[in-house]
DNA sequence: AAGACGGGGGG
DNA sequence: CCCCCAGTCTT
């Protein structure tokens, strides 16, 4: 009944999960199948695991296929516009991600190809242990050892690691690090992110369809806890103003700055995200008799939940600090959620 | 070492 | 409604 050590026997591991990949690993936009002869594309690698940072790969999908068909290569990205790309970007979120990909794209494109190595992917912008270690297995073929959350989840229960996280970090590469094999490094890193996809879920992990469930210390020992984290704490409520200002069937859209919350993204003209209600005005793009609408709108960042109350006013201005844009045409400016609910909230009520 | 940084899905 | 998930960069 006790479980065999993956540790000890490390080929008998990577076999038993290998073999379950070839038959059953999942078909993604990114992928060549496994075993394939032919490498996977490292433009659409790195595309699709910068997505995948912090992102699930069903809302993933969507924008790899839409960024693909736009921009096929590396250099073609590398050539268009910024605003272009984090338009195309809006609605994924974390959106230093988009800047740090036109970044690495330009810098790409530069050196004529990616490294292909994992020292060399990690000093691109954006890259860091996770996303530099997966494309130099997956599009590279080294034996990179590539650990994310999926990973972290197999490795603590495999061996029962009762630490809780962030503070089992370094155990649980070490375990990863001792399984990475020599041989098909890509597809086994694959096959550890969807037997965590898959198989060993966070809650209600598939025990029974396991493929290495005879090298896992937790099964029968209440998997499902593991593993451990550090309670988090609760989020703040902050307060905004957004500025609905209309000119002649148009809306006045803005850019936010470079950095900080949704950086460098199109923008309502908004207030600050203040413990407090700002002040009616504060923030405005300009000077005018604004109203309130009675319209809020309640989202969720990651470390704070914002109350952000549209006002309005009707103005005749034809320029301004942003562009103007025809109210049936917000869909194209690339606005991210928040924004993206302030505007259906306003136009529902027309 | 800790905090900043989105959004979607499930119970 | 609250819960969960989860890499990189900055400070």
């Amino acid at each position: 009944m006790s479980a065999t050590d993956a540790r000890a026997a490390p080929g008998a591991f990577q076999s038993a999960l290998l073999s379950w990949y070839d038959r059953h690993a999942r078909v993604l936009p990114w992928r060549v199948p496994p075993g394939s002869e032919e490498r996977a594309d490292p433009y659409r690698v790195w595309l699709s695991e910068v997505m995948l940072q912090q992102t699930v790969v069903k809302a993933a999908i969507p924008y790899f296929e839409a960024f693909t068909m736009r921009w096929p290569t590396v250099e073609n990205l590398a050539a268009a516009p910024d605003e272009d790309i984090l338009a195309a970007w809006a609605g994924l979120g974390y959106y230093a991600r988009a800047r740090n990909l036109i970044a690495c794209a330009r810098t790409v494109a530069e050196m004529g190809g990616f490294p292909d190595t994992e020292e060399g992917l990690r000093a691109l912008p954006g890259l860091g242990p996770y996303t530099s270690a997966s494309i130099a297995a997956i599009a590279f073929g080294r034996p990179a050892t590539v650990v994310d959350g999926n990973i972290e989840r197999v490795m603590a229960r495999l061996f029962m690691v009762e630490t809780p996280l962030p503070a089992a970090k370094p155990d649980l590469r070490a375990a990863a690090d001792l399984l990475t094999p020599r041989e098909r490094p890509g597809d086994y890193a694959q096959a550890l992110m969807d037997l965590g996809a898959v198989i060993c879920r966070p809650k209600a992990p598939t025990c029974l369809t396991c493929p290495v469930a005879d090298f896992c210390e937790a099964r029968g020992n209440a998997p499902e806890r593991l593993p451990r984290k550090q309670p988090k704490q609760a989020k703040p409520v902050r307060h905004g103003l957004a500025y609905w200002a209309e000119s002649r069937g148009k809306l006045l859209i803005v850019r936010r700055p470079p950095k900080g919350l949704l950086g460098g993204m199109a923008a309502l003209p908004a207030s600050d995200f203040t413990d407090s209600p700002p002040r009616l005005g504060d923030g405005a793009p300009f000077t005018a008799k604004w109203h309130r609408t009675g319209r809020t709108i309640d989202h969720v960042f990651t470390h704070f939940r914002l109350r952000l109350e549209i006002v309005k006013a009707k103005t005749s201005l034809a320029n301004g600090p942003g562009e103007w844009v025809p109210l049936d045409r917000l869909e194209e400016a690339g606005l991210p959620t928040l924004f993206r609910k302030a505007v259906k909230t306003m136009l529902a009520a027309r």
